[in-house]
DNA sequence: TCTGTAGATGATAATAATTATCATTATTGT
DNA sequence: ACAATAATGATAATTATTATCATCTACAGA
């Protein structure tokens, strides 16, 4: 939180109430992934006459200095998540029956991104999602 | 192309001049990760008044049969190409500079894979994106 | 070859997420 | 308190995609 504070200040973004609200909103849903309007949703139950517009910018600058990650799965909308300390974030099962998307953690691809390198290239993120059916809905079928 | 028109008469979908147009269009560019519009564009130089909604269901109809592959990368708006014949599809790499999309063969998620089996998931693809500088751009920096 | 019909098309309207605009308001350093 | 700057909310605009619907086409069967 501090942390956060800090980055914050450092790019010139002050903390007004709107933006606390949608960082406790995202703190307070850690480990779910939000779309702007159901952070919209939330934020208002604090600032009430929180508008629409106020969220996307919030989310966006968020995501721009790493605080958040941004990401889409299978409905045509981005969807936020707070970010994770360490740099490389972890990856998502997405069930392609009931929807759910689960975390894996653990980092198979440094392997690719070295041989990448080799190329030439320079590679400073990467994301994988892979799509299936959970445990759960995987036993019904 | 003789296994496309196949799957297409299995699949009830009649092999119409704009839908011919569309597949030469993701045939000629073979690699490249075209755009709905851009589909348009070079398909009304065969047909030239073939329309978007033709354009949009066609792509959606051939991805839904595995003949194409649908992915965004930056943009907000999802690109199409023609799927290789083997199940597993290759992987993307992204230049944040100049947009670049270049292509990345090899499998190595088979073992992260095959743990999510062990905890009851099954999974059926995965798509796995690089983002970082291309060997050009990454000169130049 | 003719014909009925399911399927396909193109024009256009509708939808939905996101972004831009702009007048008003809040925050901060002096 | 004041000026400068940044942030906000309402709302319009944009953009990609999907739905609607009247018209057209391909093709199986007579
Ligand atoms: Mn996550
Ligand atoms: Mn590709
Ligand atoms: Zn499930
Ligand atoms: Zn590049």
């Amino acid at each position: 939180m501090d942390a956060i504070n800090t980055k914050l200040y450092r790019n010139n973004y002050r903390l007004t109430g709107q933006r606390k609200a949608v960082l406790n909103v995202m703190m307070e849903n850690k480990g779910r992934h939000l779309s702007a309007e159901e952070v919209l949703w939330e934020a208002r139950k604090r600032i009430p006459n929180i508008g629409i517009a106020t969220v996307y910018r919030t989310l966006e600058k968020l995501a721009s200095l790493d605080i958040l990650y941004k990401s889409m799965f299978e409905s045509n909308k981005f969807r936020y998540e707070l970010s994770e300390d360490d740099k490389h974030h972890h990856h998502h099962v997405v069930c392609l029956s009931c929807g759910q998307i689960s975390e894996v953690s653990g980092d198979l691809l440094y392997e690719l991104e070295s041989k990448l390198d080799q190329q030439g290239y320079r590679i400073i993120d990467h994301e994988l999602k892979f799509y299936g059916y959970c445990p759960l809905c995987n036993k019904d079928s």
